[in-house]
DNA sequence: TTTTGGAGTGAATCCCTCG
DNA sequence: TCGAGGGATTCACTCCAAA
């Protein structure tokens, strides 16, 4: 596949599905560098931002492979750095800039290497984000060490960070654990290389970007931490993995980049993407995201009576339900929550898990009541 | 076990199969604080240091697990300080001390979390140490996310480095690739916690220490980057895996460690050590099942795309494939498996054989895309 | 003696809305 | 802004008691 199409303009074409009024940078790759052409993107702009920084990798000589074949590292000048010094001054820049965009409740993914990463975290604890997690790309097909001098280099590390401690940052957990086999998702990420077809190559079949990350990788960081119609941020948008994924997951995206050779290789890689379907892109949620029915609702709806007879799921507690959907129980009074506490002498209860009813001979918890409501009331 | 042994010297007693005239902090614990003791050991006198410091965890209040038990946190004045900058200087004073006394040949490994870790690689870095690798610990049995509100922290990361880029460090190439089926081993280590008998506990039978590592972790670390007779530092000794596998491994160890109970328990622990030919490594090398495939992985793969419609069987039920690796089934969504429950009105089901998708005019069920995409990613 | 089920636990930066 | 209160949230493994 020729990636090399002349005459296609720095800023992309928006794919106009999404919404309707745009600002020009929607969709669009900002060319230049990467603080100056943050200048251009409002303040709180962006929900989420990933970002695949130079690694300023510290390699000697040529790397030959056993077969004296020479390895074909990433020696290009943008990942070249002078200094320790001279990388955090760079990363400490990106970073304040992407903090400007970035609105107070959007998240952050940086990519590195044990070259790069350990600067990129402490600047990152510096500038006052908050970490997250750290999450290992563990890669299922790494370049083995062909000196046999130290350990197979097996793994990226991604940090996960919000702007602030008490940030509300978006994570799809219920939908993360459906992708993972209703098991919680870890921070361990079992993924291959970017290979074989997904790897954009020139006319002369050369690779075009040296670190290409792979569309699941992305895909995975798109689903966990940002909603459909977010905006994501790549600063280094490279052959632009992240405007890819973005597009097919129904998010929009900016880019910025400074080779002309990547924009026009990303321009037309993204116009090639089918965005799925809207309704395919509404994930599972949990009850967090369900609206919130009082129980005195379920007497209201006439789920349930005055009066009526509650048990603990072993039966050792009674309760009865009174008119204002309130509990009584020996001494105690209060919501089924605080009955249920008292109860059981904890701190806090979740009565629609813990108190059960009798029907048809069964206990059934209260909960699934409340389930009948929603059904019956969607939306209330 | 109990090891409350009253009257045991801080200083253990050295083994002495392994060499005749030895100093006398040879294969003993220092007592102190880890800056001040250290000064009493000779320049360049140590092979391999280990450590494993706080990680100044900034804990917020109490975490509560689901049944309401309270999680037993390390919230030890040993781990708490005022600031990055505090740890910062920690990090430097301790890690300039171990400089001191490492051989220039030598090597450090340090273990932390992303709590810690990224301030620790930095400051190596800006010391002049060369990172030679990092290292992740990947835990089979970590503790899961209680509130849902983050990835499950599954790993721990290790910074292996010289003290400078031109060392001759030592690294065991053929033994860890012969105690790795014969293949390079890699950057990701796959280890179950500290548990069971292995974990030490009191009289109470609380755990006597909260971090305790396991020593399989160490027996990997020496194994690969120390010989025979050479000197190994902890400079957090703690409850004194490294003494214990060091002993095992017929290498000398040296412990600082400020907390009596701690010497305590790790004299009469490595007291009981049988240094011994390593056979004991069965523990490592769990035999590997079929590795499990999550569904989201094949939309992540590409081999499925959200919005793919799926049929049972008969054809009767269909389904269409959600962004997150749900399906959507007229009111029912989740998992495979819930939703062929579901919509069968059975307890449970298994989703990879139920449900089928049309490849050229024939029904496949999908366990034929999860049998592709193992074949494409072995041992994922 | 063997199997089964319940309780316990591990370096954790772990809620959110409403008044 | 703060406090009160509703109510959501767990995986792998070990040990011990019970069957």
């Amino acid at each position: 596949m020729s990636v090399q199409r002349k005459g296609v303009p720095a800023v992309a074409p928006r794919f106009s599905d999404l919404a309707g009024d745009q600002p020009a940078w929607m969709d669009s790759i900002l060319k230049g560098d990467c603080v100056a052409a943050l200048e251009r993107l409002p303040k709180n702009s962006v929900d989420l931002v990933f970002a695949d920084p130079p690694y300023n990798l510290q390699l000697g000589g040529d790397l030959l492979r056993p077969d004296q074949s020479k390895v074909d590292a990433c020696d290009d000048h943008w990942d070249q750095f002078a200094s320790f010094e001279a990388y955090d001054a760079f990363t400490r820049a990106w970073l304040m800039a992407v903090r400007r965009v970035l609105k107070p409740d959007g998240g952050i993914w940086v990519i590195g290497s044990y070259h790069n990463i350990f600067r990129v975290g402490s600047i990152l604890q510096d500038l006052g984000f908050w970490i997250l997690n750290d999450v290992v790309w563990l890669k299922s097909n790494p370049m083995p060490n062909f000196r046999g001098k130290r350990f197979t280099n097996a793994h990226e590390t991604l940090i996960w960070a919000s702007p602030s401690k008490d940030a509300k940052y978006t994570f799809n957990y219920e939908a993360l654990k459906t992708f993972n086999d209703d098991l919680q998702m870890r921070s361990d990420w079992h993924l291959p290389l970017c290979t074989g077809a997904e790897r954009l190559k020139d006319a002369e079949g050369q690779k075009v970007h040296p670190t290409q990350k792979p569309e699941s990788l992305l895909y995975r960081v798109l689903l966990s931490s940002s909603k459909p119609g977010d905006v994501v941020l790549d600063p280094f948008f490279g052959t632009g993995t992240t405007g890819a994924v973005a597009k097919k997951l129904g998010r929009h995206f900016v880019g910025v980049e400074r080779e002309q050779a990547y924009i026009d290789a990303a321009t037309a890689r993204i116009a090639e993407v089918e965005p799925a379907a809207p309704a395919s892109l509404s994930v599972t949620k949990g009850k967090r995201a369900a609206p919130r029915v009082p129980f005195g609702n379920l007497l209201e709806a006439g789920l349930l009576h005055p009066g009526a007879t509650l048990t603990c799921p072993k039966g050792k507690f009674k309760a009865s339900v009174r008119a204002d959907g309130s509990l009584a129980s020996g001494e105690h009074t209060g919501s089924i929550h605080k009955v249920g506490a008292l109860l059981q002498g904890q701190d806090a209860c979740n009565g629609w898990t813990y108190w059960h009813i009798e029907q048809n001979g069964a206990k059934v918890p209260i909960d699934a009541l409340r389930q009948i409501f929603r059904l019956r009331r969607p939306a209330a």
